[in-house]
DNA sequence: AACCGGAACTGGCTTGAGCCAGTTAACTGG
DNA sequence: CCAGTTAACTGGCTCAAGCCAGTTCCGGTT
């Protein structure tokens, strides 16, 4: 495979594993030029995508899959490091490597902020997600502070960083206690007063947007920003993102019915637990 | 470092190693005890988010790095995999290992079906994006052919698949000529019928929508569904997605005005350049 | 039957060595 | 002055070896 110095091994007295290596050239021309790691993985993907090897199904271990393609360990380990990079495949120290399985999304919809399903149920659309899907939900308000607003939050509200303060809350969302989305919420210190939204961390029935309806900001549009990235090392751990899986990140803003923005989410969630659905009109 | 099996060794003829070793952390309770190449790693991450290296500048070599770490080569490499993985920093052969700079992503609204900006301007929305950007685009329609439609694609337009068949058009967007998007647009025969959609590359004036509203389809909603993930190698290699940046997929259903799905088109974009920006009201 | 220990597996991380292949700049000869 | 070569960088990949740390299971003890 080398090939490299073909010319110096001529100039060099003939070693003799050069000599096969020629003769198994000329037998199989159609050389695999691929790097024995990609290889390696280029196989395992294709039983993986063939269904060969299903989600919940155990890789050969790394020393046996060296072993089978006659390379050392870390070639292998490369190998499984490609796959896991692409979020095929999941390791477990001291049990082995895994096919990552693909549980369904959780569906974020515009409807989530619609007052009809909040009046009905009187619950979070998280919560009806979640529940749906046959898990038990579980949202944590970790903090409520006071503090300048971030720079992008601070454009959304039409507000001078250094001037204005805004009450910052912090959530996180589970499914049966695992971490799956985290929302820091940022509100006018001017749009909260003195209400509970700017002190309490429960809320009451029908989620914050009630609480905005009573302080006169009844929610008519919302704007949605989205990206998408790998996790910083901090969200990694907070959300327990595994390998190979991105977050998707939402930068919300709430509109009242004269088109003021009057609060700004940020909201983090595993891409590999989340998806986002809006169904909208072409407006205009 | 590891500390990590201390009763055995009082179990044990005491090692000469191992007084030393208690000395050091009597001396220095603050032990480092994260591994050679997270110490790495962290420490560039924070010289990068300081801003103390800032994005295009180039880090330090690895062989570099290992040196002023006392470590091997392979342990350098791997800080520096972490970071790439993060999306953090961007290696190149031969070059050095460089800072990533984050380009203006380009934002994808809901108005890019709106007629009025059809009509005022004859360019697509993404023309139009990437204008915006000083960036010239580039619209190439690789293909157009007839086939049953996958799975998701014929529930969301009410088709049998082992009956039904869909034109299929594959869509490359580039700005300066960098491929940022691939769409694959379904429609179903019936819709298509002999118009120019089920054959023509090109489509003429005003994008698409224009001809399905010639149709009689006028888009009057839209629907759609995000996820991120990693990219394929395919998706990798099309896109030229560099190590440590998701995709962002988009499943997109038009519907008219008898909510009635006439098409829908799958976009795969690089979530380093792209983002989606959706502003609508909150219906009900 | 419950417990505990160890053996034999698993992946995690590091070392230090070597070769290959892009890149760049300085140096050379025309 | 230009063109081509070369040397000294860069990262890319592999090897072989070793130790550590979880996991699992089996067998012996209590």
């Amino acid at each position: 495979m080398p090939g490299g110095a073909p010319v110096k091994g001529w100039l060099e007295p003939v070693a003799l594993g050069s000599v096969w290596r020629w003769d198994t050239m000329a037998e199989g021309p159609e050389q695999d030029k691929r790097l024995p790691s990609r290889r390696m993985a280029d196989d395992l993907r294709e039983r993986i995508t063939q269904r060969e090897l299903k989600p919940g199904d155990k890789l050969p271990s790394e020393r046996v899959l060296a072993a089978a393609y006659g390379a050392a360990r870390n070639t292998a380990r490369e190998a499984v490091a490609l796959l896991q990079a692409e979020g095929l495949v999941d390791a477990q120290h001291g049990r082995g490597v895994f096919v990552r399985s693909r549980p369904a999304l959780m569906r974020l919809g515009a409807n989530r902020y619609s007052r009809r399903l909040r009046g009905e149920t009187g619950l979070s659309p998280f919560r009806i997600e979640v529940t749906k899907q046959g898990r038990s939900p579980r949202v944590e308000c970790r903090s409520v502070t006071q503090d300048a607003p971030p720079e992008d939050v601070a454009e959304r509200l039409g507000l001078d960083r250094s001037k204005d303060v805004v009450i910052r809350r912090e959530n996180w969302y589970f499914a049966d206690e695992e971490p799956v989305q985290v929302g820091v919420t940022y509100i006018p210190a001017a749009v909260a007063g003195a209400s509970p939204l700017a002190s309490e961390k429960t809320l009451g029935r029908g989620s914050i947007y009630a609480r905005f309806e009573e302080l006169g900001y009844p929610i008519a549009r919302i704007r949605e920003e989205i990206s998408a990235r790998m996790p910083t090392p901090e969200e990694a751990k907070g959300l327990s993102v595994p390998l190979g899986v991105p977050v998707i990140e939402v930068l919300h803003t709430g509109l009242d019915d004269q088109k003021r923005p009057f609060e700004v989410t940020r909201l983090v969630m595993r891409a590999d637990l989340n998806g986002l659905d809006y169904e909208m009109p072409v407006e205009d």
